[in-house]
DNA sequence: GCCGTTTTCGGCCCGACTGTTTTCAGTCG
């Protein structure tokens, strides 16, 4: 038993015992030692054998007795009697928006509701509206809920995805006779999301990489393997979550490579768009070949690159192959060159113990150093978040103080002193223009109110825009992939507000976020809009997440010249500098 | 569940919001 597997099972027991209406300290107390146990520096069978758990803070006796016995013995009766008592359904329930373990109860109680489907018919019926201490409102939400859940429940997010796919291509790249290998699909396309994962192999030998294929250890069930296609269920711990998702492999001779790459790359658009350009040259494309079929002659290909060359065209970056205007743009050769991890240069919006972040500010500047960033922008929250220990006036100072003493012993990483501060109800932000005067640049996002009306959170956002001090605006839409819906805002409006006050947008690089979404990101180019991409880190293994932000600034056509923190220190204290002087 | 130089019980987890109520429980970050 791994230590994710440990931490799942005690997740899992905090889950359960929520449902059955257990005091939320005892319940916490596991979802604590989930967390510790992940988190847990070096080897966890060590630790049981050496009788060390007790001594990490927050894992007693109770818990180091479980914990042991999941280790040693790779299972613990208690959990599966807590199972065994609490339907499965339950626990899918609580994914719902606004439905917790209390309601989630009421409803298997008081309605018999142990899955979603039954859920969803009773609140149909009106019966859930019926129940005390639920309503009309909370009826509608909860269907509201489920047809969201119906539509994305099957997606995964893309940093979640990334490391399932790798680890089965790694493996599969170790194999006898694998040629040439390739993860397809959205997820080279660099979705947000992914749904499947498309592996591609070449080979002269296909049933040997199939029999091995599907005896790779992720693989937890096989749907079918034929002579060229294997599907099966994988699953694996990834940043804490375990991820489950369908693999398809296919194997292809390497003659037939290119063409099956490009094809099961995708997007469906965009290949029958390339079809059609091949059916007006008199050719045939499909995934095995580019042929003639008058002269009953193919087109050989090498690579993808010969593919579009051989139908007129400029090499096509999968991150822009969504028939979004990139065959117009190849055939005009104007495709940009799109940005790239190594152009980054430094960050903005990242926090520090200094609000809900873990590491310390010189921490986390030797981490952006360590990334080989010249510079490291801090944006910790604003007083009015006290969840998150948004700082009051005085430590802001406080925080100024330390920046000036850290940036005088470092060398070849600068701290820049920046703020996310909160938008607030009217639109106003969070501290003083006097106060916000001081800081070299202003992030400002919204972190309440999230269910305002339409128009009202435009207006909100658009005056926080507007405020001379404001240099960039954060999490445009406030919204968690697959999780929770951004707050209704007229982005075209925000967007024409941003251009005419020549402000920034960031592109918030956390996974669950990436936000602003890549296809605002196009029309805020095309508005003359400069992008920030930030990882919003909260501790230094997070600032690496500022690639899936230039994942999502290449879906949305970014060139390295669109993105401000490709710029070097110099040039961006400069026009950070610029944009002050101009209040 | 955990924790303890105010130590073996009682605090831990805070504030705002929502929708349900008629004084508050549940959810969320």
């Amino acid at each position: 038993m791994t230590k994710d597997d440990v931490a799942d099972a005690l997740d899992e027991i905090g889950t359960l015992l929520e449902l059955k209406g257990e005091n939320s300290f005892r319940t916490n107390a596991y979802h604590n030692a989930a967390r510790l146990v992940q988190q847990l520096p070096g080897d966890l069978k060590e630790m049981v054998a050496k009788g060390e758990l007790g001594k990490v803070r927050g894992i007693g006796e109770a818990l180091t007795e479980k914990i042991t016995t999941l280790v040693t013995t790779g299972k613990l009766p208690y959990l599966e009697d807590l199972r065994a008592s609490v339907p499965a359904g339950l626990v899918t329930m609580l994914r719902l928006p606004g439905i917790g373990p209390k309601k989630v109860k009421a409803l298997h109680d008081n309605l018999h509701i142990d899955t979603i489907e039954k859920l969803k018919a009773a609140c149909e019926a009106g019966e859930v509206a019926k129940l005390k201490g639920f309503g009309e409102k909370t009826q509608a939400r909860i269907l509201e809920g489920i047809a969201h859940f119906e539509k994305v429940g099957h997606r995964v997010r893309i940093d979640l995805a990334l490391p399932l796919g790798t680890a089965l291509l790694e493996q599969i790249r170790t194999f006898p006779g694998v040629l040439r290998s390739e993860l397809c699909g959205s997820l080279r396309r660099h979705k947000e999301t992914v749904a499947d994962l498309d592996i591609l192999v070449s080979s002269a030998n296909a049933q040997p990489i199939m029999d091995a294929f599907v005896k790779l250890p992720e693989v937890v069930q096989v749907l079918g393997q034929g002579p060229t296609k294997s599907s099966v269920i994988a699953t694996l711990h990834s940043r804490g979550e375990k991820v489950t998702m369908q693999a398809d492999l296919r194997v292809v001779t390497d003659e037939q490579f290119p063409f099956a790459l490009h094809y099961f790359t995708g997007s469906k658009d965009h290949n029958i768009r390339m079809r059609q350009r091949a059916i007006d040259r008199g050719l045939t494309l499909n995934e095995y070949a580019l042929s003639n079929e008058a002269k009953s002659s193919t087109v050989p290909c090498k690579t993808e690159a010969d593919i579009f060359a051989a139908l007129g065209l400029p090499y096509i970056e999968p991150e822009l192959r969504e028939d979004n205007g990139e065959i117009e743009a190849g055939e005009l050769k104007v495709l940009p060159a799109l940005v790239a991890d190594g152009d980054i240069r430094g960050v903005f919006h990242n926090h520090t113990t200094y609000s809900d972040g873990n590491a310390t500010l010189e921490e986390m500047a030797l981490a952006a150093k360590a990334l080989g960033f010249e510079y490291f922008g801090v944006g910790d929250h604003s007083q009015s978040l006290t969840i998150a220990r948004g700082m009051p006036v005085n430590i802001v100072r406080k925080q100024w103080a330390e920046i000036d003493r850290v940036n005088a012993k470092l060398s070849g990483v600068r701290i820049l002193k920046g703020i996310e501060v909160d938008i607030l109800e009217d639109g106003s932000l969070d501290y003083s223009d006097e106060l916000l005067a001081g800081f070299e640049y202003v992030v400002v996002s919204v972190h309440s109110l999230f269910n305002m009306p339409e128009e009202d959170m435009t207006r909100r956002v658009c005056k926080a825009l507007a405020h001379p001090a404001t240099t960039m605006l954060g999490h445009a839409t406030g919204r968690l992939l697959l999780r929770r819906e951004g707050y209704k805002i007229n982005l075209d409006e925000v967007l024409k507000v941003a251009a005419k006050h020549g402000k920034m947008i960031e592109i918030n690089a956390q996974p669950s976020r990436l936000d602003l979404d890549w296809r605002y990101v196009k029309r805020a180019k095309a508005l003359g809009i400069p992008i920030a991409i930030n990882p919003d880190a909260h501790s230094p293994g997070e600032l690496a997440l500022y690639n899936f932000g230039v994942q999502v600034a290449r879906r949305g056509w970014l060139t390295r010249d669109d993105v401000f923190n490709t710029r070097s220190l110099t040039d961006v204290t400069k026009e950070l500098a610029r944009r002050k002087e101009k209040v």
